[in-house]
DNA sequence: GCCGTTTTCGGCCCGACTGTTTTCAGTCG
């Protein structure tokens, strides 16, 4: 039973290998589209398909003959197709697709060429000079295929993706510099990091400015960089210490709301928009949105629009997108904009640790962050019993810990704090509570932490548990992923956001950039469930409230809107909600 | 291979940079 992760990853795998045979471009293309698409959808493509397969071709991007093929992996597991390449195109092969630099074209050469099977029959060619006689394999193209090569092998296991709390302050520091740098105007970051997408695997910078000269030699005599791999007049684009690639765009300033929304992407929705301009009879690309020229106007028809993103959707008939939106292409930016949560109107916290558990700031000094924040509501949620690890509270500590945080609150009159545990949902989807004890609490974001790789129909099962408890108010990070380290647990996301929409309880975008957990997708069913959603920081320490933004984010991918997202609600409203919970519970158990 | 307000064929986003070339192919985003 493949995934839709796995499905798209089999298109792919075929794009790869057709690449390689050197089959039309858009062919391959297709391919990859098609794997896109399979991957943005969140719906299960195998469920689809054996209800009806006819579903699949409704997909933007798969046709007759990608919906065929996912069918028959699906219904047999293989796909004749690729297994025909595989048999025909050393595996080797791909890998070096992965070279800088180096394509499907320059692949094919080396292999037809030079009988390059491999990495290691790549670098014994370069060594023995046959790969000198090779067509378009000039001294220059050896040498800096001898520093992707080297540049490989040091990184090692180096990372190719990069999570979103790691390169964004990259991405900020080194505007802070150009910011200062002589003749810049206006300087930001685009790309997949712009959009919010939870890991990274290049940084956009762009700047406009007067001196592109100054700009050039600002950026590449920044500190970290380790390898310069463009340096053109417009363009930069260089390599960091560890692995990251930057690009550096310079443009005028007068289209640089053009620049943005084109560096922004994502692929699929330039395109879209691209597409638009077209049927409009116009063109669209980082200089601006033009009429296509009449024959008097020269090779660039009259300026529509250029100097911001809002002026040229407007031209396209097309309100503003918000750049977490910007995965989306078709239809679905037609509708009305919708009103998604934004970062100012959070105003409360309801996961945060003290030094009680693994946490490093008193109850007295979180309170004070959440006052300079802005909050109305903070809750204190430490670890509870089973968590030994991160110092859990036992029932007895646990006590005296509510004591603590209720004699605080006098000395905050503007800052509810409420009284709340983060319990561990065990592996059968009990709490590490008893609910007498439970029902003492403000708050309970019950979390899983242990037994993280449980069979998806046992998670699912342990997870509805918890949701369904009626003193839980929110699930924290449900499924106990770590960005590019851990899976964590796969249960049915469409059974648990229906049961949380049905029980009133929440369930938590943790927003450390190592979780982000509900992920996007997954918030996206949440909101079509009808379900309610919190933002959470999970603070350990002061610096984690500025995590804040990628949960927003992450958010605001999925669609969240103001409404749905408990922790914008005004305090009464948010009260309430806490309470209610609590109410039904009495109400059910009196009975 | 996909797609359709020029719909079953003939397009498919477009520009910068690099290196190898004498005008362009390949890569990348």
């Amino acid at each position: 039973m493949p995934t839709n992760a796995e499905i798209a990853a089999t298109l792919t795998a075929i794009a790869d290998l057709l690449d390689i045979t050197g089959a039309n471009a858009f062919k391959v293309n297709a391919y990859r589209k098609a794997s896109r698409a399979a991957e943005a959808e969140t719906q299960d493509l195998e469920a689809l398909a054996v209800a009806d397969p006819s579903v699949l071709r409704k997909i933007e991007g798969i046709g007759e003959s990608i919906a065929a093929k996912i069918v028959e992996l699906i219904t047999t597991h293989r796909i004749a197709e690729l297994e025909r390449l595989r048999s025909e195109i050393p595996a080797g092969l791909i890998e070096l697709l992965t070279l800088q630099g180096v394509g499907p074209k320059t692949v094919h050469l080396f292999w037809t060429k030079a009988g390059v099977t491999d990495l290691a029959s790549l670098k014994q060619a370069i060594d023995s000079g046959a790969l000198a006689n090779v067509e378009r394999m000039g001294a220059k193209t050896i040498e800096n295929l001898r520093a992707s090569i080297a540049a490989r092998d040091a990184a090692g296991a180096q990372p190719t993706r990069f999570r979103l709390g790691q390169a964004v302050p990259i991405a900020e520091s080194m505007l802070a510099v150009l910011r200062t740098t002589r003749g810049v105007r206006q300087a930001a970051f685009a790309g997949s990091a712009r959009r919010g997408r939870e890991t990274v695997g290049d940084l956009d910078l762009l700047v406009s400015c007067d001196d592109h000269a100054a700009v050039r030699q600002a950026f590449l005599s920044m500190p970290g960089i380790d390898r310069v791999l463009a340096n053109g007049d417009t363009r930069c684009a260089a390599q960091l210490v560890g692995g990251m690639q930057v690009d550096l765009r310079i443009v005028d300033d007068s289209v640089f709301g053009a620049a943005l929304l084109y560096f922004t992407g994502s692929k699929d929705h330039n395109v879209f928009l691209r597409e638009r301009a077209i049927n409009a009879q116009m063109r669209l690309n980082e200089y601006g949105l033009h009429q296509v020229p009449s024959d008097s106007d020269g090779p660039v028809g009259a300026l529509v629009a250029a100097h911001s993103e809002e002026s040229i959707y407007a031209a396209l008939g097309l309100p503003w997108v918000p750049p977490e939106r910007r995965e989306l292409h078709g239809v679905d930016l037609e509708q009305p904009p919708m009103d998604l949560v934004e970062h100012h109107q959070v105003r409360a916290e309801l996961h945060a640790h003290t030094t009680a558990s693994d946490g490093s700031l008193t109850i007295h000094e979180l309170a004070s962050l959440a006052v300079s924040r802005g909050f109305h509501s903070l809750a204190i949620t430490d670890h509870s019993k089973a968590s030994a690890q991160a110092n859990g509270l036992s029932v007895e500590r646990l006590l005296r810990h509510i004591d603590a945080i209720r004699a605080a609150q006098a000395d905050f009159p503007t800052l509810r704090l409420l009284a709340g545990s983060e319990v561990d949902i065990l592996a059968d989807g009990r709490l590490d509570y008893d609910d007498e004890t439970l029902a003492l609490l403000d708050v309970v974001v019950a979390s899983p932490h242990a037994s993280l790789r449980q069979e998806p129909s046992a998670a699912t099962k342990r997870l509805l548990r918890a949701i369904t408890h009626p003193l839980v108010h929110i699930i924290g990070h449900p499924t106990g992923r770590i960005l590019l380290g851990r899976d964590g647990l796969a249960p049915d996301m469409h059974e648990l956001t229906a049961a949380a929409a049905e029980s009133g309880t929440a369930l938590e975008v943790n927003c450390h950039w190592s979780r982000l957990d509900l992920r996007d997708t997954h918030v996206k069913m949440a909101v079509a469930a009808g379900a309610l959603v919190a933002i959470d920081c999970d603070i350990h320490g002061a610096e984690d409230v500025d995590n804040l933004r990628y949960g927003v984010a992450t958010a605001r991918r999925g669609g969240l809107t103001r409404k749905s997202c408990v922790n914008t609600w005004e305090q009464s409203a948010l009260l309430a909600w806490l309470k209610n919970k609590k109410s039904a519970c009495a109400l059910r158990s009196s009975r």
